[in-house]
DNA sequence: GCCGATCTTGTTATCGCTAACAATTACCGT
DNA sequence: ACGGTAATTGTTAGCGATAACAAGATCGGC
């Protein structure tokens, strides 16, 4: 053995002791076709003995690709992106992908920008964002051209390749169950409304009282947040018109909850509620919750194979795909009193 | 306009343009002392002008140094794991690095050992594991040397350099609270046992109890879900003589909520509860839930300075940091009866 | 005004790999 | 057996940066 921190082997060393050329190793570790099957296990057996791995800084050198994708994200530890993250880097590890994130604490246009500058001084091969705001989507408006780039929630109207759930679809699956059960019509409390997710439920929500011809109550605003939700719902408690509320997430939902719990107004024998996004615990709260589940799995997915399409072919055309959420039945919504 | 598609500006570009040779480009990006200002002013000028990014694959292949860390942690939305991932983006960003994540599915040793090459494979140049069980820990024994690792929530008995949040004295902080308030005992439903979280949080549950002379309760294990809570919950609430529970996490708590709730056991009333974590809906949970709070961003913050620190310094000692967390009030606990 | 020390800049080699081309060997039909 | 094509392997030239060394410019002291 020898003393010295003997750096990671080369190429070169594969090929000394298989007997090759380096250009030969480099044959067999990318599966050329023309090499023989002899010299090919011979190779194989060389690498295996020195535990070679390939320095992938000399083939992104070389090549001028890495094997690298990026992805953009809020900060935060709300369950879609947290979802879609893992999502991700799951589905990009199964294509020889390594995946590097770059959250951000504000979806501000400074500091998309500067993630997405992060990235492209990784010399990534595409890049995923998570825009579900205006100001996100337009800091990706001077992106250089011939980065391969898919956005994820991002502005419907916006021309690049885009993968979305469809929210229209889940808010207006929500407000018809609702008014399915007997409801006169339907509260909802939204998220920001600079949110594309927002904006598409509360579109789906007032589409489906207006199809119904049931009247559309005021609109409440709100953050993400179950604070936020739970604000709204002290508004609520005290207003007995008030049967059915959509809220625009389960983390709302939840505050919702607490508030006509603390103003006696059982859920959802005095008001029915439904959430959206199906957290793992809704079904644990009380009552078990209602709610619409997007499916980010096949989001990440999608969102994934169209990037890699645009990787290996850069004349892919823009693409854009909407993945359609399923309504899950629990315990939170009950004909009116 | 040049109409092909041309390749982004190398040092020499710049050099040509600055009318310098690449290797002062060379030095003004990497802040050499000996550059006249005139000519730093010209080269940084020329950057400017060509919106020149430095290809970090090359200077990986010539320093042999990537400014890559990797992350490794379990594929799952528990609130725990997300957190940290984020706050190690946030930290690593700040100190120039960039963060491969590399999620598993699951946690043993051969899918911990896979996203370890994954990321050995990308040359990075620090290795970040979360390994909150024993077959995590396992698989790091086969580590290179030399490869710059922290492990966060890993074997307090191992020797390489840990992070770990301090769980014994937050669940001993969670069960004298308990007994503070008057109950005669408290009862305990514990993560999987060969998670060193739950380990030593049934460690310094056991221990509060034993120092306060109080009767220890059999122990209750689950994994972390809220339907595992929910399921030992329904235990519980027919048992008249449990007056307190100390989840071991939030969500637990929030099955147990749920249980207590179906089962007309008040809380805090009949039952008192407290959980860990400090999720930012437990805030609202029926009733706002006394938890233990730990803090990521230290955790993260402790974790990428002590990997840096290997980083830059070969001989660094392995370390060891605990992360103190600390108890959060809220309404789910009351004297008994 | 000259010499050595110091500051500034340039030249060349190199990291580990793939692409392009060249060279060798194997195989085929006649 | 022979020429020609196909299959296999080798050689050489970079990719874009840093490191090491060389060279030219500048400066102070005498």
């Amino acid at each position: 053995m020898d003393v010295k921190a003997a750096r990671s082997p080369a190429m070169t060393d594969v090929a000394r002791l298989a007997g090759v050329s380096h250009q030969t190793v480099s044959r067999v570790l990318n599966d050329h076709p023309n090499v023989r099957e002899q010299t090919r296990l011979r190779v194989r057996a060389a690498i295996a003995e020195l535990g070679y791995r390939p320095n992938r800084a000399a083939r992104a050198l070389v090549t001028g690709r890495s094997q690298l994708i990026g992805i953009v994200a809020q900060n935060s530890t709300l369950y879609g992106p947290a979802s879609l993250l893992a999502a991700f880097e799951q589905a990009a590890a199964e294509a020889g992908f390594a995946v590097s994130v770059g959250s951000v604490g504000r979806l501000d246009r400074e500091s998309i920008a500067g993630a997405v500058e992060r990235h492209l001084d990784q010399r990534v091969a595409g890049l995923v964002v998570i825009a579900p705001v205006k100001s996100a989507d337009d800091a990706l408006e001077d992106m250089p051209a011939g980065v391969p780039l898919v956005t994820i929630d991002g502005d419907p109207q916006r021309s690049h390749t885009l993968v979305t759930v469809d929210q229209v679809a889940g808010a207006r699956a929500a407000t018809e169950h609702l008014l399915a059960a007997g409801h006169r019509t339907v509260w909802h409390i939204s998220g920001p409304v600079d949110w594309y997710d927002a904006a598409g439920r509360i579109e789906g929500w007032r589409g489906a009282l207006q199809d119904a011809g049931a009247e559309v109550p005021p609109l409440m605003t709100a953050d993400w947040s179950a604070s936020s939700g739970f604000d709204a719902g002290r508004m609520l408690a005290r207003m007995p018109e008030v049967t059915a509320v959509f809220a625009g997430n389960d983390h709302q939902a939840l505050g919702l909850l607490r508030a006509f719990s603390e103003h006696g107004r059982r859920v959802p024998h005095d008001v029915s509620v439904v959430g959206f996004d199906d957290v793992p615990e809704a079904a644990f709260f009380i009552p078990p919750l209602t709610t619409v589940r997007p499916d980010f799995d096949a989001v990440a997915q999608a969102g994934l194979d169209l990037l890699l399409a645009q990787i290996t072919d850069e004349a892919a055309p823009p693409n854009r795909i909407v993945i359609a959420p399923t309504l899950v039945q629990r315990a939170s919504v009950a004909p009116p009193g």
